[in-house]
DNA sequence: AGAATTTACTTGTGTTTTGCAAGTGATCTG
DNA sequence: CAGATCACTTGCAAAACACAAGTAAATTCT
């Protein structure tokens, strides 16, 4: 049946967290959003991650329903469509931080130690900044990609 | 072939983190270990979310592989494992409390708003209050059952 | 001691989700 | 007008998942 709401498994914060966004990729691209500066559908699927475009298609589409993301059509050109954080969106940095600072310590990754204890240390002024980016339209990345991998 | 090493998608450690525990499952597992002292298999069955025993035991076999958690046989019944968070699975507690804060703040979350609020508001307080508990093997629920939901 | 129960799973089956390749239509560029 | 770009959709095979039932070892009951 179309329509028919979703059950809550619980009324548990972090398991209806996980129910709109606990999958492999939604996250990925709420990154790529917040600190990558991406914005449009190609370029979302050439970011290295793998992601196949019907999923990439139904992810979108389930963040936009979840308000956590909008699409916005391009005035200067109407092939495109960009997309943004929501306020609920860019409320997700701070999980986006911690899981970045998780998988940072915990797995070998591509930042050097010395950029994870700057962001642990100085969380605070990073989620600013990445507010203030957010308010202000500021698509640079947040942390350029050769150092970011 | 158990032990043979999955291919990263990419270096980002967000990206790495998500290969972990990207999943709706893993992190309720860690949620009930970390915030509601649940240990047996049988008490995260029955822990209200509804997961399948097979994936329950799937996704004990992964979480650890992935040396988040540990099982080890009760000594005092021969039936019973427990399972317990590692270091690493503890260093999710900051993970954890955003998504807790997050989905209690945008979804219609059983928790009331004052918990919320001390829980952001304490954020330093309530991480060491998990961690402490965690090393002192203390298991009497973070948050009361009927507080939580 | 034997029977019933508890515990931590495994197995089988059908459904849903995913991954991959190819295709489509609208729009723009040369 | 021809070809490229963009945001998707469609079809199909493979994997993951949900549900129900079953199993083996350890424990408790009688």
């Amino acid at each position: 049946m179309p329509g028919t709401p979703k059950q809550r498994r619980s009324g548990c914060p972090v398991s209806i967290a996980l129910e709109v966004f606990g999958d492999r990729w939604s996250l990925l691209i709420v990154r790529d959003l917040m600190v990558r500066g991406l914005r449009t559908f190609t370029e979302f699927l050439e970011s290295g991650e793998g992601i196949a475009t019907n999923i990439l298609a139904n992810r979108l589409e389930k963040l936009e329903a979840a308000r956590i993301i909008a699409r916005e059509p391009e005035e200067s050109d109407g092939r495109k469509v960009n997309y943004r954080l929501t306020e609920r969106g860019i409320d997700l940095a701070p999980v986006m931080l911690e899981l970045l600072i998780w998988g940072a310590r915990h797995e070998e990754a591509g930042l050097p130690c010395s950029v994870i204890a700057r962001m642990a240390k100085d969380r605070e002024a990073v989620l600013a900044e990445v507010r203030r980016r957010w308010r202000d339209r500021d698509t640079t990345p947040l942390l350029p990609r050769d150092i970011a991998e």
